[in-house]
DNA sequence: TATGAATGAGCCTTCATTCAT
DNA sequence: AATGAATGAAGGCTCATTCAT
């Protein structure tokens, strides 16, 4: 057995090092059981500390459940912009599926807490998880529009929110398939979602509509 | 002593009765609080019983969760195999994403049941509920397949799979939306749902790919 | 070594005797350690139960202080009232002392939850008990004025509340005092406190003041 | 850098600085929150250092408790002494009297120390605490035996030990009604309290007794 | 059939105290 | 002289679960 000195439990580790670690704990334990059931203590110990340290740090369970989604929201925020600087429109929508998927494959802890329970098991932060979702809802449904005058089309401006929604789910679930077919490289994702959201985008932003006989 | 009989709750009630009673409950709770959050003192309380009877009649709280979610998996079951009666193809799928949606509209508790915290929070029975939508998904899946050959499409049948995972994604997520604006109607939910899958298969069903530049 | 059958740990002990029980055990922790000293832990075991059962019976600390202040008033007040029908104004206030006496001989753990941490501490219920306290308080007080009026006194009547508080005072620290001396007598301890009310009172009721030279 | 030297928390003070303001610093906390719900931490903010500082000075919560105490019960002892020069026995007692509630009035947190939690929270400490108090007991009682000598009077000496515990306690729970009604002049105070004792004592003292019919 | 009484285990949180710098 | 980092131990409270009636 040789000294493994890398992964050795540090003591008296500076703040600046400590609390990353213990986020990075917190993400994990939080997409794996869950905000209710993840317990201080597990988070704690993922970090190599004790659960003082981690309520000296962040306070409470809450705040901690908090800074999670805040930092993972941030995250997905930073990876969209930087998507977001190209120019041509069906360009930077494909860019953005790209740092999505991306983003999905690289943190799926952190994407896993900002989707799990969204709407659901009302705490006092369900509130912000939504607020995070609801960002990027907003920033499709902006996108369409975009698209929709770009293209000239005719679909209604208040259809584009409900689509928008339906757009994520997409994603998401796809997102949650690539995750039992993690040997699929990620333009094949982004490219699938692609192919959905253009192609049968182009119909409906045309105004050619289905209805029932 | 008069009989009060009328407001008095009742004893000795049979266990036909009493079961659906409690099942009734149990989605409530699980529904509003998640699976964590609920607890088994609330939904006896909800039945108008004592917790002693909900272990005497389920078990344990995982056998009482996995009924509601096998209860709320069979009569979504239900309600889309009437549906599925129809003959032809595109009146099968709109009737399907009608009864879906009533589904969702009407039972919504059994519903939210059945997707919340679905992959998630790894418990012994995050199995059942993967596998409820696991159905569902291959159901989709297997009425894109028909829809294929009838059609005498190009699309690979590996990619119905993903598919029909982007779908169901996008229905769901559709659904959480009209939970927000409960004024919309079945019909323009499913006729949403239904331009974005039948207009965008309908390329993709027939080969056209989008591609990188 | 005999069985000591009385004192063995009965079990599923219907409510309306557990609950006495467990007030007295917490009487008895609180007046040992105080509030904060005290723990739950403690008044469960000191009851022969687990802190669950406190718990379904009295739902948290404070509200299990609470009635632990509210029962030693409430017999306090009782012993005090069963005193006040004597009809003589100077019989009354010496059957009043008696048995006061005789509360703080009997039920010492009651009457030191009552006195403990008055003002102190600020709990959300030193105000509950600071109240108690001033209810004795102005019992007295309005003695006083009793007899200010009966024997046609002159001292000013808001000289009666101070007067009261400090005769209070005095009868606390008397009853401080009979802790360390058990062999005293329940009448010579009232009797010291009447001597010093009832003589020195003489002097202020009449209208005889000290004054610095 | 500039100096901001007025403004910054200052490093490296002596010993002979620091100490007074821990110490005063604790006094304040203690007689806030009483001893368990003090917390050294608190403590340690409010004199403007952390923790392990306290520990170095004072080497634990229950050391640093009695030494507010001490200082508290020095304090006291030195108003009282000196105002125990007075010579004429009456004057010194009416001294006295002054000084005590000089004390109480400009200190009211050393007061608050050493008459909180006296006898109860058993505690190492309530017997210091008890010791202090007891100490000016001691000082009444003596001072009630000169008055029986100067007086020629006829009351046993063993009955001056008891009325002096009430004589305190009098004066204590008077200094408590002052803290409600802060307006009062510190003679005001005195003046009831000698009154009580003076004219009371008058009766008690020339062994005029009063006895039950 | 139905329940009041009871508990073991666990969780969030805090606190007095110490170590290494 | 002084501190940021760290912890063992405990406390309040809740919950799933069972027993005796």
């Amino acid at each position: 057995m040789l000294p493994t000195s890398q992964i050795e439990v540090r003591r008296k580790v500076p703040r600046a090092v400590r609390e990353p670690q213990m986020l990075d704990a917190a993400v994990r334990v939080f997409a794996q059981r869950g905000y209710h059931g993840a317990s201080m203590a597990e988070i704690a110990e993922g970090a190599g500390v004790t659960k003082p340290m981690v309520y000296a740090y962040f306070g409470s369970k809450d705040q901690l459940y908090l800074a999670c989604i805040e930092q993972a929201g941030r995250e997905l925020r930073n990876a969209l912009e930087v998507a977001g600087e190209e120019r041509q429109l069906e360009r930077r929508l494909w860019r953005r599926l790209l740092a999505y998927f991306e983003f999905v494959g690289q943190r799926r802890d952190e994407w896993r807490v900002l989707n799990r329970e969204a709407t659901s098991t009302g705490g006092p932060f369900s509130e912000q998880v939504a607020r995070a979702r609801g960002e990027a809802i907003r920033l499709v449904a902006q996108q369409l529009e975009e698209a929709v005058q770009a293209g000239g089309g005719t679909a209604p401006a208040s259809e584009l929110e409900p689509l928008a929604h339906a757009l994520v789910g997409a994603g998401e679930s796809l997102a949650d398939w690539w995750v039992d077919h993690p040997d699929e490289p990620v333009e094949a994702m982004a490219l699938r979602l692609m192919n959905l959201v253009w192609l049968g985008l182009g119909d409906l932003l045309e105004g050619r509509l289905w209805a029932p006989a």
